[in-house]
DNA sequence: TTTCCCCCATGGATGCCATCGACGCACGGC
DNA sequence: GCCGTGCGTCGATGGCATCCATGGGGGAAA
């Protein structure tokens, strides 16, 4: 991991359909070399794939809700069910295990505040272990990192 | 945007390296009706471009941190002066204008605690306006979805 | 029902590009 | 001074994207 690997997954985070001739040019290598980083980075799991970035809104869900969820015991059994459960709902984007009292924070995504009540109701509520919930909307996204700086550790 | 579009979306947020080819056969299309919808998608702004998907961990940020910003006002004057200082952090990876009173989250990565501590100190408290701040870690990511659902709405 | 249009499938030509193998070279460690 | 590592260059090959043209089918409107 040096300088050309940082360069090399800095162009692939804005850019991840760019051919290895271009990526060449843009970390300054010759594409064999380039390409051999570029299988060596995939093969290590540094890379771990490639999407897509679709546009939420444009395909029905505008609404981006985050979720604390506070479980009613933090025993590894209550954890795993509430994960089990979670995994199912296609809605939730991200869902993370915290420290503090509010044991977890999750987004998910929604069409509406109609659409996101029925999840609730529907769904999440129905998980057992809950003690409870609060859910806070995103007015507006400010920032939207696609690119994560690079740290070049040897 | 028919159940075609959200086959072929989906699939490109499982893999966005796919060629034609392959998405063709994926979507049950021929490659040349599958390209022109790829190019569609794109120019109309649903395909907002593609990513690798990088490691955070791997490249020396294990940490992810949610940040829970109160400003001591709500005037645009001050939201701007915020998000205009976050917008150059780069370990801020995504930041969200929210309802209620602690009025914005976000996500930022770190090294450790100590980097994150620096971050805190050097960056974010120099910022003008904030009037509290409440920082949770990410213990453990219970789930990260790269596809979002779609919906069909044609 | 008929007509029209949109979208599909097919096929061919072209040119770029990924991939692989081989070879030589420079730098740094031992 | 030797050896390993990583780069550059070259050439060959095959796959694929991209464009073109043509033909067919099905749904919507007249």
């Amino acid at each position: 991991m040096d300088a050309i690997d940082a360069r090399l997954l800095s162009a692939l985070q804005r850019d991840g359909r760019q051919t290895v001739t271009d990526l060449a040019a843009a970390v300054g290598l010759s594409p064999t070399p380039c390409a051999r980083r570029l299988a060596r980075l995939e093969a290590e799991g540094v890379i771990e794939g490639y999407s897509a970035r679709v546009d939420q809104a444009r395909i029905g869900f505008p609404v981006s809700v985050f979720i604390q969820v506070e479980l009613e015991s933090q025993s590894k059994d209550a954890i795993d069910t509430f994960e089990r459960a979670v995994r199912g709902f296609d809605r939730v984007m991200e869902c993370h295990l915290m420290t503090g009292t509010r044991d977890i924070l999750m987004r998910v995504v929604a069409a509406d505040l109609t659409d996101f009540d029925r999840f609730l109701e529907d769904k999440l509520m129905r998980v057992p272990g809950i003690r409870s919930m609060r859910s806070s909307f995103a007015l507006r996204t400010m920032v939207r990192r696609q690119v994560l700086p690079v740290r070049v550790s040897a």
